[in-house]
RNA sequence: GCGGGAGUGGCGGAAUUGGCAGACGCGCUGGAUUUAGGAUCCAGUGUCGAAAGACGUAGGGGUUCAAGUCCCCUCUCCCGCACCA
């Protein structure tokens, strides 16, 4: 045994995987980030991370997500708030059923499985979750509350059943909600969606279009403008008139809804919606049933894609019928189209060939009149092209010589005398579908009786627990799996006590994601959803980070349901989130990854080559949080090596704990107060990736402090120091609780208190200011930051460089903005 | 088609209210130290130019003492909606 150099029990080298076996069970046991204290004196903040969906372990995108999410969480708790970050499982779902089925076992087996991987992940990831809080969807405790929920919409009138055409999966096997049809394709699957026309359960979201739209102005500026635009155009409110046709050998006049009813002059035909119940009604026993129905057979067939192809020739079949115009009496010919939606609207339209392309279109397919009622430069019968700007209305009678607005404002008027016409507002918006005919969801609680029709389960006999999946066949066939669940299906009438059935379907799972922000509260509450006191202590959310992917869906529906609990009288607020942060996605070579693709990287592999916090800060650093990051862009190698370079500071530090640092080197210690500083506005400003770059800056400020300035033993040394391993708390946290140790502090950095800054120290001794002469950079004077106007214009005219370049011109004038910067202009 | 957003070095990106373009980092070049290094430290790094200097934020025009930032036109890319009457 060598008696040389005894070297320190300390390891010398920077070690991530070291770190993290050291500090994880110590965080364990101080649980840092409980937020449930009563007495907690710390004022609330509520910071919510979209919880995940337990597909199998964490990737690449819940890193980053959970990365940005917990700066803000943790930055919160520095400052001394009582931050809850809670988390919990998605755990309904698709993927878990079909993934049953391969496997052949149950999918509860799978998703728990999955929800201790993503768990045991998270925790080493370091994020400052509240474990104390933890919910999962799939729990009988928690969607014994969707079946609570959706009984006391029911009770509103606002869960109801109807027979319509229905968006279908056919790979999947269900039905679909509007939202989750993205360009024709299953949301899910990406198969072609097709129609089918069945009874579904819906909720009538439709009813709060208007608020839905209207308290967007509160979340303006607090949301990205892009979401706020997206849920505004697709509730896409439309305001214009709704106008009655009568029809000839029909009862009822025909309704219908037009945004220019100034070009009511103008219409030529009339069209209704193919497969609508009126086309039904208007065909049966007239000359062109037969025609009809093959028709509408064909349309059937054809896809949401195929009805998208805008350009496609126009189809349609002559009723037989006429409409007649309320304001002249003409007789226009009724046709069934599938260019209209028997959804929007009331299914059928006045047709304006001369001023609407579809109609226009439809005019020459099938050879039908267009008459000009607004005046334009071109003939839209000859070039084809419908003009559908304001103008001066002609061939109108009483509205000729109006312009678009008046024209309107006087058809209105002119409508209304005979009750023929009314100013009306549509919505783009539809129910919200929510049953499914697969098994991995929340049972619809409602009973089918023969003799009592819809009967809803009794409140005490929740929740309606789904059967086990044993012995049931989950493979998609169009019905529910749970119809076969004899035992579960057959139940006694809860109104008449006679044999019934309960309903077979699911919730889409939307619904369970659409309340889970207040289950947070008190997850394991078993006498209500949540408890209406704490939700006055801590919601609105204050801050929800997630991706843009729920622009619509998610974020909709949650502030539905929002509006629904405030009805009830359940909670005081209208909005759920107060501020939105999106975060972007995590590419690789330009693609979303895919193992398809080839590009997957895995998240595991990243965190035992570079180490937890290294992946969490290339992350946060790579760019704006709003941006995608591409993973071949950026650098977690480099990343280690700043976190090794700013840990070592902490060995370097000599001065004791505790020591003055206002006895400290001033230029160092106004280092770290501007930097301490800035990095705080950014956080605030979710320009994460800028506060790292400031404590990048502090941190070579240390080093050269320490090298070849006032050295380890000054206690500015120290006080920067500490600020560099609270600035890294929040986003390096291992890397910081053992800096923080090595400084001689007792853990947990995380609630040190982020450091004060002192505004005396953010004063600069000396700016430099910028001399011009017409605009372009002459001299720098080194002045100080509270020198006059007068001063500042002397000295700078002063300057030889000055003078030169003004090479004996005059001064036409001179702007002059103390302390930063002269302008010389010359004649 | 309609609506929205974005174009800054070799790369990721900085730049309150118009006020030194390129912070911070990656990469690269050179040096120091080292038996060695995918370690550490130091210096350099927009383009042209020996330098002085000139040019430079997709392209063109404008407003201004001053424009990456404001206005108009063009181009390119990305996103959302898509027969919504």
């Amino acid at each position: 045994m060598s008696d040389a150099v005894v070297t320190s029990a300390e390891p010398i080298e920077y070690d991530p995987a070291a770190m993290q076996e050291r500090w994880l069970p110590v965080w364990d046991q101080l649980a840092p980030f409980r937020s449930g204290n009563p007495d907690d004196p710390r004022p609330p903040k509520y910071v919510l991370d979209m919880f995940p969906y337990p597909s199998g372990d964490l990737h690449m995108g819940h890193a980053e997500a959970y990365a940005l999410g917990d700066v803000i969480a943790r930055y919160w708790a520095q400052r001394g708030y009582n931050v809850m970050h809670p988390i919990g499982w998605d755990a309904f779902g698709l993927p878990a059923e079909n993934a049953a089925i391969k496997r052949g076992e149950d999918p509860a087996v799978w998703t728990y499985e999955n929800i201790a991987t993503q768990k045991a992940s998270m925790r080493r990831y370091a994020c400052s979750f509240d474990w104390d809080r933890v919910l999962n969807t799939c729990d009988p405790e928690y969607y014994r509350w969707n079946q609570w929920i959706f009984l006391q919409m029911y009770e509103r009138g606002l869960a109801y059943r109807k027979d319509s055409a229905v968006n279908w999966c056919p790979t999947d096997q269900t039905v679909l909600a509007n939202e989750q049809v993205i360009g024709g394709r299953c949301e899910r699957c990406d198969s072609i969606v097709t129609k089918k026309k069945l009874t579904q359960w819906y909720l009538r979201i439709t009813d709060y279009a208007e608020r839905l739209l209207d308290d967007m102005a509160q979340l303006q500026g607090k949301w990205p403008d892009k979401v706020l635009l997206m849920q505004q155009n697709w509730i896409g409110r439309s305001t214009g008139a709704n106008v009655q046709f009568e029809i000839t050998d029909h009862p009822q006049p025909v309704t219908v809804y037009t945004t220019r009813p100034d070009t009511l002059f103008g219409a030529t035909f009339f069209v209704v919606a193919v497969d609508s119940e009126l086309a039904a009604e208007l065909a049966s026993g007239g000359p062109a049933e037969d025609e009809f129905n093959e028709y509408l057979e064909q349309v059937k067939q054809s896809s949401d894609i195929d009805r998208m192809a805008t350009d496609r020739p126009k189809t349609g079949v002559f009723l037989h019928r006429y409409a007649i115009n309320p304001v002249n009496g003409e007789q226009l010919p009724v046709y069934a189209s599938d260019y209209v939606l028997a959804d929007y609207g009331t299914g059928a339209v006045m047709a304006v060939p001369a001023h609407d392309q579809r109609d226009l279109d439809f005019a020459r397919a099938f050879d039908l009149p267009v008459r000009v009622v607004v005046a334009a430069d071109s003939d839209p019968a000859v070039t084809g092209e419908a003009t559908a700007d304001d103008g001066v209305h002609v061939n109108s009678g009483p509205l000729d010589g109006l312009g678009k607005d008046e024209a309107i404002s006087k058809i209105i008027e002119l409508l209304a005398v005979d009750e023929r016409g009314e100013s009306a507002i549509n919505y783009r918006l539809r129910d919200w579908l929510i049953s499914r005919q697969r098994y991995w969801g929340t049972p619809i609680p409602i009973i089918h009786c023969p003799s009592c029709g819809e009967v809803p389960v009794p409140l005490d006999q929740l929740p309606v627990e789904l059967p086990s999946a044993q012995g049931l066949d989950l493979q998609p066939k169009g019905s529910s799996p749970l119809g076969a669940a004899e035992d579960w299906v057959n139940v006694d009438c809860p109104r008449c006590g006679g044999a019934a059935r309960r309903d077979t379907d699911t919730m889409d799972t939307f619904f369970d994601s659409s309340w889970y922000f207040l289950r947070f509260l008190d997850p394991h509450n078993s006498t209500e959803a949540f408890d209406p006191q704490q939700a006055q202590k801590w919601l609105p959310v204050d801050q929800y980070v997630g991706g843009v992917t729920h622009a619509i869906l998610h974020l909709l529906y949650a502030r539905f349901f929002t509006k629904v609990f405030f009805d009830m009288g359940l909670v005081s607020f209208e909005e759920p989130f107060e501020r939105l942060l999106n975060q972007g996605m995590v590419q690789m070579d330009g693609s979303a990854m895919s193992k398809s693709r080839g590009n997957l990287v895995r998240l595991s592999d990243e965190l035992v080559d570079h180490g937890v916090d290294a992946v969490r800060l290339t992350m946060v650093f790579a760019g704006p949080p709003e941006d995608d990051i591409d993973w071949a862009d950026v650098s977690p190698a480099g990343a280690k090596k700043f976190l090794a370079r700013a840990w070592r500071l902490a060995g370097d530090v000599t001065s004791p704990v505790g020591v003055d640092p206002t006895t400290g080197n001033e230029a160092l210690r106004k280092v770290t107060h501007r930097m301490v500083s800035e990095a705080q506005q950014a956080v605030e400003a979710y320009r994460f990736n800028v506060a790292v770059a400031k404590t990048m800056e502090l941190v070579n400020a240390v080093r050269k402090a320490i090298d070849s300035g006032c050295g380890g033993a000054d206690p500015a040394v120290r006080e920067a120091t500490e600020a560099v391993a609270i600035m890294l708390s929040l986003v390096a946290p291992y890397t910081a609780e053992d800096m923080w140790s090595r400084l001689g502090h007792e853990p947990c950095v995380a609630l040190a208190g982020w450091p004060k800054v002192d505004d005396a120290l953010l004063v600069a001794d000396s700016v430099t200011c910028v001399v011009q002469v017409a605009g372009k950079v002459r001299a720098r004077l080194e002045v100080s930051p509270q020198i006059d106007e007068d001063e500042l214009r002397e000295l700078a005219l002063a300057e030889p460089s000055v003078v030169t370049s003004l090479d004996g011109r005059g001064i036409r004038t001179v702007i002059v903005r103390a302390p930063k910067l002269v302008n010389i202009v010359p004649e």
